[in-house]
DNA sequence: AATTGGCAGTCACTAAACGCGAGTGCCAAA
DNA sequence: TTTGGCACTCGCGTTTAGTGACTGCCAATT
């Protein structure tokens, strides 16, 4: 059984490891804390730690490494949750002071939290689960092809090309769009999707092919309800953390590269009980990160909708420092876009 | 002075060098290419092209290398323009073939033209400049924040947070938005611009005070038409050539991230004949980029707005094909988008 | 004048040999 | 339970020597 002390050592292991990338042996334990023991003691502690499988040695006769394991003792139990510094909270006032839109706000977001942590930051786009129709727009491109762009109450816009048969007027247009926002202004998504399906029957018999087209790609849109963008930021910090990786980053990058994988693992993390998830090394290897940790906090966009943002960089990171920089920009951003 | 052969020892370095990484040497070039003269004279020709610096050799005693002059002189003399593979042709015809939204349309793009060059490739966003505004509308996500929507003719649409002194109530966002689009429905950006201004005379004195901070920032998002923003793709491959840059490539990856410095370099490169534009190595130094080569073409949206796609990588990379790819999707993309 | 074969010289790269130092495990004593 | 001591292991940096791929130059040839 670990004692205390044990996991004391661990804690100093984790911190000095992090700190140098250097595996750490039992004199330089001594030598950097106060333990009151000698270093015959601390490599007796570390055999058990070992037996344990929080530490390893990665050859016969060199100092402990954390395994997967020991990260994730350290993190549960032995982080100090300390607070960010002055000059870190100066930065995210800075950031997002003065900010005006909402790809602006995010784009600073995840620039800031990847300056933070030094390591690669992931934003979600606010879903639009919960949120209702503001207004349809439609544009025409030329004369068979339109844009429909679609506003919805908490501030998501999507927009869409679509082609269709014949050509279109613009006195037929602007029939058309008065109409659907009409019916379908102030609704819920689910029920502006029935409400359009009804809206060919209004028009001339002649009109209801082609407003049958638009009113599918509509639904289409709406249907899609894509919580699927995610902005990133400080790709570079993988390169310079390069060491950390036992092969090259290049399938790293990939992976990070395709989003949908990265959505999949956000959606998948829970919240624990400081409000930051943990994801450590081979707990992500389904996705292809098995040597990566991923750190992600929700956030809450107007509309009560929902979003996840977070960090992903080499296991040896600094938990502490990166987990309390999620958590604060999570919660200054769930601040700014409106708890509502 | 250099002769015809000498110019046929460049072309055969050069994509040489690029296939293999490897310096070429005379007696490697008469082995796979039918000179029909010696190493020898091959040797003389090499000495010749090296007092015109266009190629040299890294140290005293191993093959050539080209130089940036050298593959300046490769692609504006001899770079070989093959048309595209039917399989690459099939790939753009696939990638971009069903797409819906302008955002889907770019970020499909970037992709493709990544996985065809296999470099960065970066895709910048249509400009406003030649639009005309086609609707605003003012979303409130809270009594005192409204979110400000702005589309245009040729299908961008701009998003703003604003926050308001006083609160606002739904009655009177809705004749705020009525007049606005009454009054600046179908102007050019310009005019929109100076009609806006005069808008808070219209309504009753009490209101013009909020009605003028709303104004002035609908003006500014009006001004700010911002053709700065770029999708990237393919960073994994930066990784992929890391042995062609000198040292890290953190500072490559920097730069890109910094996309202010990218715009800056697209804007200042100019269309060649072939409708590709080529700079390399030092000729981009003083964006940070003195290790990399940029391919650029343009491309027109609808509304005749002009953008820029383009490759970014190491100075050794295949020329012919990527200049191929930039213009084949470039062009691709001005079909798809309406040249109207 | 252009080309060629020959030859000496240069230099990067690789493998092998070596010594150093950090760190461990174990054990007997406190 | 803790401690000091000791033999042992092994990664890492340095040195040395050998190999191979080139070049530059020169005299001879076409």
């Amino acid at each position: 059984m670990v004692s205390d002390r044990g996991l004391d050592v661990l804690r100093v292991i984790v911190q000095d490891y992090v700190a140098s990338r250097e595996p750490v042996g039992s004199k330089s334990i001594v030598e950097r804390h106060s333990f009151g023991v000698s270093a015959a003691t601390i490599r007796n502690d570390m055999a058990l730690l070992e037996e344990e499988e929080l530490i390893v040695a990665p050859h016969t006769s060199s100092g402990r490494v954390p395994t997967d394991k020991g990260y994730r003792v350290f993190v549960d139990q032995l982080a100090d949750h300390r607070p960010l510094t002055g000059a870190q909270k100066q930065a995210i006032e800075m950031f997002l002071g003065q900010s005006v839109d909402l790809d602006d706000v995010l784009a600073r977001t995840v620039r800031l939290l990847s300056q933070l942590t030094q390591q690669v930051a992931l934003v979600q786009y606010p879903s639009l689960a919960k949120s209702r129709v503001r207004h349809i727009e439609l544009v025409p491109l030329s004369s068979t092809r339109v844009m429909s762009v679609f506003i919805t109450d908490n501030g998501r816009v999507e927009q869409r090309l679509l082609d269709v048969t014949a050509p279109l007027d613009d006195v037929f247009l602007m029939e058309l769009r008065s109409k659907l926002n009409a019916s379908v202004g102030g609704l819920g998504l689910a029920e502006a999707a029935t409400v359009l399906a009804t809206l060919p029957e209004q028009f001339a018999v002649d009109r209801q092919s082609v407003v049958r087209l638009i009113v599918v790609s509509l639904i289409e849109q709406v249907a899609a309800n894509r919580q699927d963008k995610l902005v990133m930021a400080g790709t570079a910090n993988l390169v310079r953390t390069e060491e950390d990786f036992s092969g090259s980053i290049f399938p790293v990058l990939e992976a990070i590269e395709e989003q949908v994988t990265l959505l999949k693992l956000f959606s998948e993390m829970a919240v624990d009980q400081h409000g930051v998830s943990v994801s450590i090394g081979r707990e992500n290897a389904e996705f292809g990160l098995g040597e990566t940790s991923v750190l992600t906090s929700g956030y809450a966009a107007s509309g009560g909708s929902l979003a996840r943002l977070g960090v992903l960089g080499p296991i040896r990171m600094d938990y502490s420092n990166n987990m309390a920089a999620v958590r604060a920009v999570a919660r200054y951003l769930t601040r700014l876009l409106g708890e509502e």
